[in-house]
DNA sequence: CATCCAATAT
DNA sequence: AATATTGGAT
């Protein structure tokens, strides 16, 4: 049922196979996360997935086992879960709980958790077990009322209610067994990870080459992928935020405020006392002044992901020395200062999966419309102390569109505000005609002269 | 099959 | 609340 890759290949000392513990994010303690497993014996004895998993009556779990596990080292990996499906019309999901299944001859849901390398180097051999409460059975649900999946229309139930559990196990030369539920994501292996990014370059950095370059064979191509998508997603919010930030600046700029937003002192009337805004250097967002961060950047845009800023001594344990000394470990930037533009970009300058922001670059302006970006929000590009190399492209700095929509919504409730630069004044005639629409007829001549 | 995205779980 | 995983669409 478990299976328990063979410990040979002696070549690999326990420094190595701590190396990998860690930079796998694996490195816990067992006796904590999972009492059961911290015995010494055999595994296969040890676990009981019905105990484990409080499953009673179902069958054992089906192994998948990669050939090449057998060959390898030091590993077992172990992925459990269990399916419930609800009463009324589960008929979709198990037709392709059906579909897994026979692909890969797993009964039950056949969680994808198998990632298998291929190339030889694979330090780590990975066995996959797959456990399946509910090995392709329906079952009722309605007892256990335990979540929100309840579907209040009637006949719906389509929902499918998912208790699953995902915990690998890898054990070493030492018998040391780590547990763990999901990868942890630790500053090193994240820093890997945007080094391959980076390496990469943009468009190539898919999950399957990221995972290549960072070489960390533990990881399959999903916990990558996983953490591409949250990554990008950060980074679009950091420019969201950015672009916002921009525009804070441009309004105390406008308005005659200081940093802190007052203006009451009347002498930061005309003293500009906040940094210039047109130098690019913006003061840093208003979330970011109190973060304590231990890097030499001032501010921090975003909540710390997954990145070296963690406060080493809570969590001591995730820090590879193996793999580099705290002093290599921040050579790197942080992936919101890096020079890694947000998104995969292509030579020619679109942005794959955002159709619509690189239409907005692409397609003339039409007069009346804000095609381009409110540059307002753009001209200031944070560039903090040791930051960005040079000053980002337009393609560079997707605004999101909570960004553009705050900016449309400048030019409309305050028209009196200069234009973002980029913006094309509507044709006179059309303002004219659309003036009149509202009523006003009286266009003082100023106002006419284009 | 790989990737992205949205939904969902912890 | 943040971040991971899963599932479906492409």
């Amino acid at each position: 049922m478990l299976a328990l890759s063979p410990e040979r290949n002696s070549t690999r000392d326990d420094g190595e196979s701590e190396f990998l513990a860690t930079s796998c994010g694996f490195s816990i303690n067992p006796e904590e996360d999972f009492p059961e497993f911290a015995i010494h014996g055999d595994l296969l004895d040890i676990i009981d997935f019905d105990d484990l998993f409080g499953v009673a009556g179902d069958v054992l779990p089906d192994l998948e086992m990669d050939p090449e596990i057998l060959g390898g080292d030091l590993s077992v990996h172990v992925n459990a879960s269990s399916t419930i499906t609800t009463t009324t019309s589960s008929s979709e999901k198990t037709e392709s709980q059906g579909k897994a299944n026979n692909k890969k001859g797993i009964s039950g849901k056949g969680e994808e958790v198998v990632s298998k390398r291929d190339h030889n180097e694979t330090p780590l051999a990975e066995t996959v077990v797959n456990y399946d409460g509910d090995s392709g059975r329906k079952r009722k649900h309605s007892s256990t009322g335990s979540t929100k999946s309840n579907p209040i229309s009637n006949n719906e139930g389509k929902r499918k209610v998912k208790l699953y559990t995902v915990v690998y196990i890898l054990t070493g030369p030492n018998g040391l067994i780590f547990i763990r539920k999901k990868v942890d994501w630790t500053p090193e292996l994240h820093r890997r990870f945007v080094e391959a990014v980076e390496k990469l370059g943009l468009e190539k950095a898919v999950p399957s080459r990221i995972l290549e370059l960072m070489g960390v064979h533990c990881l399959t191509r999903h916990n990558v992928a996983s953490h591409l998508q949250k990554y990008r997603s950060h980074r679009k919010h950091l420019v969201a935020r950015e672009a916002e930030a921009a525009n804070w600046t441009r309004k105390r700029h406008i308005y005659g405020l200081d940093s802190t937003g007052a203006n009451a002192n009347g002498r930061n009337r005309n003293g500009w006392l906040a940094p210039a805004p047109t130098l690019g250097y913006p003061p840093p967002p208003p979330a970011a002044v109190a973060s304590p961060s231990v890097h030499h950047h001032h501010f921090r845009p975003l909540h710390v992901w997954g990145h070296p800023t963690v406060d080493q001594s809570v969590m001591p344990h995730v820090w590879p020395k193996h793999l580099s000394p705290p002093s290599t470990a921040m050579a790197t930037p942080p992936f919101w200062v890096s020079d890694t533009p947000y998104w995969p970009r292509s030579h020619n300058g679109t942005t794959p999966y955002l159709p619509t922001v690189a239409t907005r670059f692409t397609t003339p302006p039409v007069a009346g419309i804000p095609q381009a970006l409110p540059s307002h929000h753009m001209v200031y590009n944070y560039k903090p102390d040791h930051g960005f190399g040079g000053p980002r492209s337009l393609v560079d700095l997707h605004p999101s569109k909570e960004s553009v929509d705050a900016a449309i919504g400048d030019v409309l409730t305050r028209p009196w505000l200069p234009l973002p630069l980029g913006l094309k004044p509507p044709a006179v005639d059309g303002v004219i005609t659309e003036l009149h629409r509202h009523g006003i007829s009286d266009v003082p001549p100023a106002a006419s002269c284009a």
